[in-house]
DNA sequence: CGGCAGTTTGATGCCCGTCAATAGTGGTGG
DNA sequence: CCACCACTATTGACGGGCATCAAACTGCCG
């Protein structure tokens, strides 16, 4: 995550999508030359029931999906890593289901859904890719849901900071080494259903217990895996196979 | 939803899967014909984690998906009416992300996957559908995932029967109509992330406000819809549009 | 008619939200 | 370079919503 594969020759964005086809690869490339774009803070890019026009493809930097409700409450539905493609339509496909918006700085592709259509047409090993993604989105929704509705804020916290690991470190659940997630203790509690305060408490305690260690803005080292694992009621290798699409 | 649709002459499920177009009604005709099953009773089509051979299609009768945590505690991750398309598989597309299982005695289509996706590739319109499809599970299950993050019993309970209500029946949230879920409050708590117990104590207080009326096995009336909706946090046109899919 | 699954109601306790106040941090401009 | 400010993190006190346990009641099916 250090810099952006973007500056790779041949094709940018290829660490993270790779469809093992010159031609597949050549017409992403080309999909989404023109549509690049810089972000910088939180910013919003497609409220929830506006026309939804563009599928999001971040290329460094995370997005986010929330909804919000009449008392001003955000749930964050999902997070979009570089290598994901985001579309928030829903149902009628015109309007989008949920809010878009970046997490700090970053880049990113927003590419009109038309031109995203024609291009899975063409390419099936893209459309291929897109449903294994889309596999995934659902299988970290059905066990985000299992945790929202039934688990204790522990277990919720420490699932969360394993699925976030996997999802943004190639090497999956790994201990001692430092990783960052561009979340403030207010986001992941938006994420979790917690207010910020008990997510606090919460990480603070699993800190004093020597689970891990953290420092603000969410820089987190895991120390004890099996009993963060045990917290988080998973089997790390099991979740991995589970949320994590294979690429290419 | 009194008599079965398969009844119909020509196309069987042609109420609830109609794609325009005559040939492609025919494939999936032909596709589900030697594949019906009836089921009855709670039976278990599919464990998560278990090879996902499957996709299954309710034609009588709702099926429902779940996870279930260490505890023994359930948590039901979205419904699957007739017309609906269930594909439950995970990010490795080779296993299941949750259990499937069916509520109540009905009928229903267990399609091995590389026939449907092939059906899928034959007959873009098949594909269309099916792409409306999966954007709708994606709005419902963000606006429950809100709902469950952020939301009282109460509001939930009234989301999950509008919901419910909107799904089953074609002419939307309407007063004084009675209509059927397949559902006992443990399951309702079981979907919605409250106990049995305060499921029961919040619809009571429902019914005793005048909003609706209900019998066991949950036949619900619904009376006083502006009071429900405001409850539920919703404007039911609005719902409508964002979380049921367009048929055709 | 007995049994079983579901519903209803009460009593008790705790997890977690809310309010409030303090301390730390980074970014910006003078 | 430092002062300032907005944002974030931390900690305490208090109350309420919901889980849990337990016990009757209902209706249905064999």
């Amino acid at each position: 995550m250090e810099h952006a594969p973007w500056s790779q020759k041949g094709h940018p964005f290829a660490a993270y999508w790779n469809l093992g086809c010159a031609e597949a690869n050549a017409a992403f490339a080309h999909l989404i030359k023109q549509l690049l774009r810089e972000t910088r803070g939180r910013c919003v890019l497609q409220l929830a029931g506006d026309p939804s026009a563009y599928v999001f493809l971040p290329v460094e930097g995370w997005l986010m999906t929330a909804k919000v409700d009449p008392d001003g409450a955000r749930q964050i539905v999902d997070f979009a890593l570089p290598g994901d493609v985001l579309d928030p339509a829903s149902a009628s496909m015109a309007y989008a289901a949920a809010d878009v918006v970046t997490l700090g700085r970053g880049r990113l592709a927003m590419i009109p859904r038309e031109g995203w259509q024609r291009y899975l047409v063409a390419h099936p090993s893209a459309a291929g890719l897109f449903a294994r993604q889309s596999a995934a989105r659902y299988a970290r929704m059905a066990e985000r849901m299992l945790r929202l509705g039934k688990s204790s804020g522990e277990t919720r916290i420490a699932y969360a900071i394993c699925e976030l690991f996997l999802r943004a470190n190639p090497f999956g659940l790994v201990t001692h080494t430092p990783f960052h997630l561009p979340v403030t203790q207010q986001v992941l509690g938006e994420f979790v259903g917690l207010s910020s305060v008990h997510v606090n408490r919460t990480i603070r305690a699993m800190a004093r217990a020597g689970v891990l260690t953290y420092r603000g803005q969410l820089d987190v080292v895991i120390h004890d895996l099996p009993t963060l694992a045990a917290m988080a009621q998973i089997d790390p290798t099991e979740l991995q196979a589970t949320i994590i699409p294979s690429p290419g």
